[in-house]
DNA sequence: GAAAGGG
DNA sequence: CCGCCCCTTTC
């Protein structure tokens, strides 16, 4: 079990505990755990009962909750809780600008007791009665909500690779069972690198399609229902909707190919290559007179005309990458050390550099570095480059753009980074005109470098707030400031659909993963996918520079100071 | 831990 | 209607 799933029971606990009125103590005390575990860099469950008991922030009585789970899977404190809350009361505490205390409120004195009913209740105005609401808070919980209901029934692309890779596996291995050399492949959304998910689409193509849909029962994963001849649905265990789409082997490359999407590109080209059949994928696009479009260019953009002109991006691939900008370490809220950060990029990941952003001083929440801790933090940076040389760790900083859009820290102690991430941490809620103003007036700070995660975006769980992409990319575009791809798979912000408005103005992109631990790196996958996705070529990533060539980036910028 | 946001 | 204090939530 891992560190975080051991941590997300915790929090629920404390925070149904808070709901149920119990003492605050404990409710803290059990708080201040999960965060606590979630910090942690080794896996819990690799210890034993007695290690567990000397984790700093677990009593006796936490750490034997800890314990139940990690032997038997559940917490019987919490099931017990869980069992005396309504499903949708737990549901409440996911909804953003509501805590604990609002939801006592709409459950105990609104009797509300799903978001549904809660949806209804701001519809009716209703909500504005009840102690600690008013007319804004519930204008606010209807647009959270409704932000919710939108989400539902999609997932992360990063939720759905792991299924996609058994499912795939399994899949096939059954296939050959029925079979053997059947035609299979992954389509629609997930083929197309999306960002977010709906549906999951697999294409066989077998000589004997019969045999294979009265197989299907054989297959134990899933219980698929028949919608149509071809058309086969069923539906994870996570709730992630799943199409089979069986067709003889002769139409199955025309069958891939529509269904890869999207509608308009496929239109497109099956206007000028005709129908088919055809041999394969490569050979839609030759009979159109095209270039092979990879599927995850295939949106309907610009890619028909570059693909007639033979002048499609020459896309950028994970292996470019040279170093990773913009992480944390434990000097702020990261979990892992400088130095095993670095080691990692290092050895691990056979980079040749690595920026470290940790959290500038307002970021109180984050542990942000106040201009001692920076002066200290850069002391260890110069002696790990004596040690760790050739490879380098660049000093970054993530530095909070302020309310006003200045930064975080004097030009005094900005001068003394080699880059500077900036990015909006706090005040989200802004109308677009403001956001644009506190942006552009960050962008155009001569020490700004990066400009991080643009929008501020959660993706399926908070807008962001809303910009005026063409106005932001323009100032980066004027004051030679990189745009931030940030890879988290819950932000790729950037949003990939305005990477080629930023890229035809001139402006660079970074993939940083915002790497908060070891593992975080993994991310950069996400952020190559996403890049490509919006067009991006190595040459136009900050970080697929080599060292040498960062290095001149990075001083060239501050002579210009 | 600070401050925005709202009542 | 403003200024004030207080509570909740957020990062």
């Amino acid at each position: 079990m891992e560190n975080k799933t051991i941590a997300r029971s915790l929090r629920l606990l404390s925070q149904l505990m808070e709901l149920h009125n119990e003492n605050p103590f404990k409710i803290k005390s059990i708080a201040n755990a999960a965060f606590k575990v979630d910090k942690l860099p080794y896996a819990i469950s690799t210890k034993t009962m007695d290690e567990i008991e000397k984790i700093d922030g677990l009593g006796k009585s936490t750490a034997a909750k800890v314990w139940e789970l990690l032997q038997t899977g559940t917490m019987t404190e919490l099931q017990q809780i869980l069992a005396e809350t309504p499903e949708g009361i737990v549901e409440m505490l996911g909804i953003k600008g509501i805590g604990p205390k609002k939801i006592v409120v709409i459950w105990k004195d609104l009797g509300i007791e799903n978001i549904g009913e809660l949806y209804y209740a701001c519809n009716e105005n209703r909500l504005i009665e009840a102690k600690g609401f008013g007319l804004k808070t519930q204008e606010e919980i209807k647009k959270v909500i409704e932000f919710k209901m939108a989400a539902q029934g999609k997932f992360l692309y990063a939720q759905a690779e792991t299924l996609v890779a058994t499912l795939s596996a399994d899949l096939q291995s059954w296939l050959d069972t029925i079979e053997k050399n059947t035609l299979f492949n992954i389509a629609g959304e997930y083929r197309r690198y999306l960002e977010t998910i709906e549906e999951l689409d697999f294409v066989i193509g077998a000589e004997n399609p019969a045999a294979i849909i009265s197989g299907l029962g054989a297959f134990t994963d899933l219980s698929f229902e028949k919608q149509t001849d071809n058309l086969f649905t069923a539906s994870s265990t996570f709730g992630l909707k799943i199409q089979l789409h069986i067709y003889p082997k002769t139409d199955f490359y025309l069958n891939l190919f529509t269904l890869t999407g999207n509608e308009a590109h496929v239109q497109e080209v099956l206007k000028l290559s005709g129908n088919g059949p055809f041999a394969n994928e490569e050979e839609i696009y030759t009979k159109a007179g095209l270039e092979f479009v990879t599927p995850e260019l295939r949106e309907g953009l610009d890619e028909i005309g570059l693909a007639k002109a033979n002048r499609l991006p020459q896309l950028i691939t994970y292996t470019d990458l040279k170093g990773s900008l913009h992480n944390h370490s434990t000097w702020s809220d990261g979990v892992h050390t400088l130095e095993q950060m670095a080691v990692y990029c290092k050895d691990t990941l056979h980079l040749e550099y690595l920026g470290m952003c940790d959290h500038s001083k307002s970021a109180f929440y984050a542990n942000g570095l106040n201009e001692q801790r920076i002066f200290a933090q850069h002391k260890e940076i110069d002696a790990l480059n004596e040690k760790l040389a050739p490879f380098k760790i660049f000093k970054g900083i993530e530095s909070d753009i302020l309310n006003d859009g200045s930064l975080d820290y004097s030009d005094d102690i900005l001068k003394t980074f080699d880059f500077v991430v900036a990015s909006v941490h706090s005040n989200l809620r802004m109308d677009e005109e403001k956001a644009t103003a506190r942006l552009i007036k960050a962008i155009e700070n001569p020490y700004t470098t990066i400009l991080g995660h643009p929008t501020g975006r959660l993706l399926l769980s908070r807008k962001g707030y809303p910009i005026d992409y063409a106005k932001v990319i323009d100032a980066c575009a004027a004051n030679q400031v990189v745009i931030e791809i940030n890879a988290n798979p819950l932000r790729l912000d950037l949003d990939w659909r305005w990477h080629r408005y930023a890229l035809e103005k001139g402006v660079l992109l970074s993939v940083n993963p915002d790497a908060h631990r070891m593992e975080g790196f993994r991310d950069m996958h996400y952020g190559v996918y996403i890049g490509r996705k919006g067009g991006l070529q190595a040459k136009q990533c900050l970080n697929a520079s080599t060292l040498a060539e960062i290095t001149a980036f990075f001083n060239g910028l501050k002579t210009g100071i």
